[in-house]
DNA sequence: GCTATTAGTCCATAATCTGTACATAATCCT
DNA sequence: AGGATTATGTACAGATTATGGACTAATAGC
């Protein structure tokens, strides 16, 4: 809703904005070879680019032979060197943080173990800062400067404020000043998919499947999350599996997150890994309940793909680990569901994050900014 | 993806589709006003305007006093007179034609009965054409210019070809060169949600419903209609409501649309103003079955709200007439299940636009693209 | 070593927006 | 009624940024 008009430094910062997107899409490229891409000429690429060195967003990095003659040109590409980006996480039972540089390479990371079921804000906030204080001081001993951050918690956020956090008990909890740089607040679910997108599987359209207490999802397309109208999208967890199973914590009856939540999964098990031992020795209750687990989810997911239209699907959390035996019923009751009306129904795939997709996507998240707006976020 | 480099050219052009947009948005603006909103200065929007006012897009409409002393500005907008749009629309038994000016106030309406049920896509394209031939020659009577047109399908559709309409019995039919004018081709239920955004209550954020024979349904997010990734999104019908239910066309089974798509709703009734009559006479068995029908209509938008995060639900189509009785049990359903989830669910409101939302939407989508890019679709 | 070829820079030119000055047209105040 | 005040819209010089052709640089092939 913005629509401000252009001006000549908006020109500017649009087109540095475009040449580092090529970069970063394409990889490295020549100053001419960002001239044919972008459609710009190569004085004005050879300005942009000087700029951008000059920010610490590119390097060059040695001459590139074609196999043509003519003189060789230099490749431009992202610099790893000197910006950096953290990604925060608070969940049930640990706080997380990590750096990652502009070319998303991972650099630091470290998780403090902590209990969090309702447990005081205020205190929690506080270990969080000292978290971005021990994890600021390391990367820049590193030379990196940290530009902004971003944090991932398991709940609802409007604007900057944390609406809702069922598992943490926070209600309203204003989070968004907690460091002193650019910085943002969203949904675990929403996160961890834009790190399966930045540091799994690199497909740009896909729905991932967020198995933790409760059941989150989050949509992209394109490269972009899909949040709705209040940024609540993504509710897999209640989704109406029968309707009228037996009571949801929600209010509701029968929701997916009866069948396939955590509580549901476990039964009287400790721990994920439990189960899957229980699993792997072919224990008929915990096999019986998988099986449930999973077609309950192929069901919810059915509705999910004719309404949301996904390019794959992913499994993240802790179905991951219960992929092999979640595979075959979710895809059986998508398939018989969805062969009709499409060809072939979406892919049903296994994360390659581990547990930090959504650290590791919050901090991306602040990489995209620099990308999308670097005059703003490196101040050129 | 396009990541093209911004030149003085599209500059200026991003800045005229600025002014033309705060036009069309917020009403008639004095040059002054418009510098002010856009951010810039009185100078360049009084180019801006001029440029503007040669191509038809606004007029100068007198003087604007505020009250304040000072010499009272001119107001600048929108123009009806000159720049209009065709919206197209095929159905299982008419086909449609409205042209609609910059204002979107429709200028004329049109339709003709005819009965497509697996008729030849050739034989009704042509009657298409027919339509449009008619339709055009009477708006440039009137002295305006058709610079676009879409047309809506009762289908899925990829890049300008219809994949598949079931009730018309089409697959892979190639409409995209219908007329040699800029043409868009998209799903009935999309298109009937944009004319519900723009003629029918004006908000940003909600899902349309459309009850047809069979039932879709569209989302708009901020005035855009969300797609999905291959344009897919929205199938409503088939959302889950009983996993074990009875089976649909589509191979699945306990879709939405077995218990509330017109077949289910009729029975063995002829028309929806017939079944409407025995609702107003009190039939019993009309009453149980439209109760039953809103309480599976209620459990699938209870899916959808959760995935989807409306602003709220608009029922259209066949739906509207039957809004009465379906309101209740829709509302009912919803507020059981969402309550605790979210302060209010989302309000349930009948549709404000008749039957001809999805030409409308059709006709609106086109000025649309002229709002957003008034130099490419104007010839500036 | 000479030529063809491609990469990157220099500089004059062009397009567009900005900012100040100014003409214009109302209201307010005496 | 007439001057002061205030706001709108235009004119013109100045600033910013991209363009285009000329030029220098570096490499392969002959």
């Amino acid at each position: 809703m913005a629509s401000r008009g252009v001006r000549h430094d908006s020109m500017r910062a649009r087109n540095l904005a475009v040449v580092l997107a090529t970069i970063h899409r394409s990889g490295p490229h020549t100053r001419a070879a960002l001239a044919e891409r972008t459609g710009l000429t190569k004085t004005t690429v050879s300005s942009l680019v000087a700029d951008l060195l000059e920010a610490g967003a590119v390097t060059e990095s040695g001459a590139v032979r074609g196999g043509e003659r003519g003189r060789p040109g230099v490749a431009v590409s992202l610099s790893g060197h000197r910006v950096a980006a953290l990604g925060l996480e608070v969940n049930i039972d640990y706080l997380a943080a990590c750096v990652v540089d502009l070319t998303r390479t991972v650099r630091l990371r470290r998780t403090v173990p902590a209990d969090n079921r309702s447990s005081d804000p205020a205190l929690i906030l506080a270990g969080l800062r000292d978290l971005v204080k021990q994890t600021t001081a390391e990367a820049e001993a590193e030379g990196l400067r940290v530009i902004g951050g971003a944090l991932a918690v398991p709940g609802t956020v409007e604007d900057g404020v944390l609406r809702s956090a069922p598992h943490l008990g926070w209600r309203d909890v204003r989070v968004a000043d907690l460091i002193d740089l650019p910085f943002a607040v969203d949904n675990e679910a929403n996160l961890a998919a834009l790190g399966e997108l930045w540091f799994g599987s690199g497909e740009a359209d896909f729905l991932y499947v967020s198995g933790e207490i409760g059941i989150g999802a989050g949509l992209v397309v394109g490269g972009t999350v899909f949040r709705g109208t209040f940024g609540l999208a993504g509710e897999l967890g209640h989704v109406v599996v029968v309707p009228d199973g037996p009571g949801c914590r929600c209010g509701g009856r029968g929701c997916l997150e009866v069948y396939a939540g955590q509580d549901a999964l476990l039964g009287e098990l400790a721990s994920v890994p439990e189960l899957v031992d229980r699993l792997e020795s072919g224990d008929r209750e915990a096999l019986e309940t998988c099986e449930r687990a999973g077609h309950a989810l192929g069901v919810a997911l059915t509705s999910a793909v004719h309404l949301l239209d996904p390019g794959r699907i992913v499994l993240g959390g802790i179905f991951a680990p219960l992929f092999p035996w979640l595979e075959g019923p979710v895809g059986g009751a998508l398939g018989a569901r969805l062969a009709q009306m499409r060809g072939t129904p979406p892919a049903v795939v296994v994360s390659r994050t581990g547990a930090d997709a959504a650290v590791l996507g919050a901090a991306g998240l602040v990489i995209q900014q620099v990308i999308a707006e670097p005059a703003g976020m490196l101040g050129l």
